[in-house]
DNA sequence: ACGTTAGCCGAAACCCATTTCGAAAAAAAG
DNA sequence: CTTTTTTTCGAAATGGGTTTCGGCTAACGT
């Protein structure tokens, strides 16, 4: 490996000076700028970034957390939309990206510990177990962090617009003329689930349709086609079934036109449905379905931009709730 | 930040003894090692991966590469399954996994380079552009490579067994009675573009079926629905079209499906369709897809589990083939 | 001719750990 | 009570950069 001092060496300058070149330090004359910089062409001088983060305490380097407990992690396709995105960003800003796990050299550490290890100068959480404790500790620390889908008003949290999402779909489903809207909801604890469960309701009073406990059925903590296939199987067995289901997710939805399979039914002719994510399965699948698209490459990149923003000038900036979209395909037929 | 110049201060003894208490070194006392040992965990003592890194020249990370040429990326439900596994498996050996650019700093460099810059270890390319001559460099160093997908004989290679898929598939149509089928070929430049189009016409002959060359259809460079849809039409349009078709990746199978109801026509009725991958909309869409299912997770470890050998041993183990599964579902039929 | 100033450059300290090798102390052998 | 061996420890060098600060030279002003 080359390094300032194979250059310093070769050209007749301290270390020092060939230091200063690679930093734009003024107090270099241009011709000495030039001819180590030609050297250090020439010699395919590298610089070593850990022995510069060990001097500046900075490692250029972003880390991404999932928080695993909940099972999902990396293969939900909705993460791998964000982490290109997030990659994206952060790669032309200069930052690399590390994953954070909760083991350093094979042994159990906590987020924080990892995160201090590798120095990392900021993290982004992509999927939050709200009750982890190691996680609560890291956004205790003073390491800048940005969370996706964690909160709508704690400064460093990135959301897509739930509340709207539920409302647009919820119009759409009134303006075709159903007035009996169920809930298909997602996990409880996690802050999708409860958000997208508070828009329904608002979204329900703000038509001025009347609300029924019995029409808001949980489609399990996964978000999962088998969750959302139970929680029709329920819907469809109320005595006054709805006409119509906001589900929490599209694979919910997928699940719950499953269950209509199951009896008989068909979407959208018995029932309509709406889901919401719009993955990549959401267009593909007949009837396709209409849902409320997430922007997650902006929002990935959002993420990133804010990250970098704390990173750089140590002041996190304020939450950012990210807009939805209606897109509508073929799983809502007008009453 | 604690070192452990802070500990030995407080202890009493060196920074070198300290250091072999991390190290387990055998020249230190039990007694001393128990003072240390306390006195760091309670300081909240954690060593700098930095300092450590530069001086032994191991950086326990390995390299994540995509080239991104292709355009595909991340996103590919492939990849979120592959990561997923790589990662877990790296972690529990205590590696962390580091995405590889072809930028440092915001600015241009080399994969070799960034390589060189963070020191990783060994690095796993999961998606090779076989044109990309960054990527041809960093072959040719020192640095193991561990490459998904991209040969199948080369050191340092896993991939699904491709050719025993083909065959699994056209052997499953051939069971159905199916003589005439085709095949919607992969992006040619790319090993799983190439070596399914092989599978395929070595399948065939193993099943002493006539190969017909009107019977190939690119579904172009990208695997993608659209790319199916038109394949599919060209064979609809064909003077005497198949019975059955293999499609070389889930989506160009969707894709024919597509196609197949713009014709007013139906799988499996008027067409049997066999997909490749098992990427999670295949078992979503109606009719559900038969297909051959890739090892995501297992193909992951394995590499991650290569690639480790390799950094650990100083060499590279032998390519590896791994085997596939026939998923039957329900886009086929007897004829 | 002399004091100022600006422009260039480098010595040395520092960041945090690892590793070699020699020395001191303690234990074992004689 | 020496001598030898084994334990236990630490000084110092090392890895590859960054940053401060002081020194030297050349140009400038008067």
């Amino acid at each position: 490996m080359i390094t300032i001092y194979d250059i310093a060496r070769v050209t007749g300058y301290s270390p020092t000076t060939v230091s200063k070149v690679f930093n734009n330090y003024s107090d270099v004359s241009a011709k000495t700028r030039g001819k180590i910089l030609d050297t250090a062409k020439e010699m395919g001088y590298m610089p070593n970034s850990h022995a510069r983060t060990l001097m500046t305490k900075k490692s250029w380097t972003i880390g991404i957390l999932f928080n695993e407990s909940s099972g999902v992690g990396i293969r939900h396709p909705f993460f791998g939309g964000v982490l290109d995105s997030v990659k994206k960003t952060a790669e032309a800003e200069g930052y690399d990206l590390m994953f954070i796990s909760d083991n350093i050299g094979g042994k159990t550490a906590s987020y924080l510990e990892h995160c201090r290890f590798r120095s990392v100068d900021g993290v982004i959480v992509m999927l939050a177990d709200r009750g982890d404790e190691g996680l609560q500790n890291l956004l205790k620390s003073d390491i800048p962090c940005v969370l996706l889908d964690f909160d709508d008003e704690r400064p460093g949290c990135v959301s897509s617009d739930s509340i709207d999402g539920c409302y647009l779909a919820l119009k759409h489903l009134h303006d075709l003329g159903h007035r009996r809207i169920a809930h298909i909801s997602g996990g409880g604890d996690t802050f999708v689930g409860q958000q997208r469960r508070l828009g329904y309701e608002q979204g329900l009073r703000r038509l001025g349709l009347a609300a029924d406990e019995r029409l808001i059925v949980p489609g399990g903590p996964f978000f999962s086609v088998e969750g959302g296939r139970q929680a029709m199987l329920e819907l469809l067995d109320l005595p006054q079934p709805p006409t119509a289901v906001l589900a929490a997710g599209d694979n919910l939805a997928l699940g719950a036109i499953r269950a209509l399979e199951e009896r008989n039914l068909e979407a959208p002719r018995d029932m309509s449905i709406v889901g919401f994510d719009d993955i990549e399965a959401a267009s593909l699948v007949r009837p396709a379905l209409t849902t409320i698209r997430q922007d997650v490459g902006h929002m990935g990149a959002r993420a990133a931009r804010m990250l970098i923003g704390a990173i750089e000038s140590e002041d996190m900036p304020p939450a950012a709730v990210l807009p939805v979209e209606l897109i509508v395909r073929e799983s809502c037929r007008r009453l």
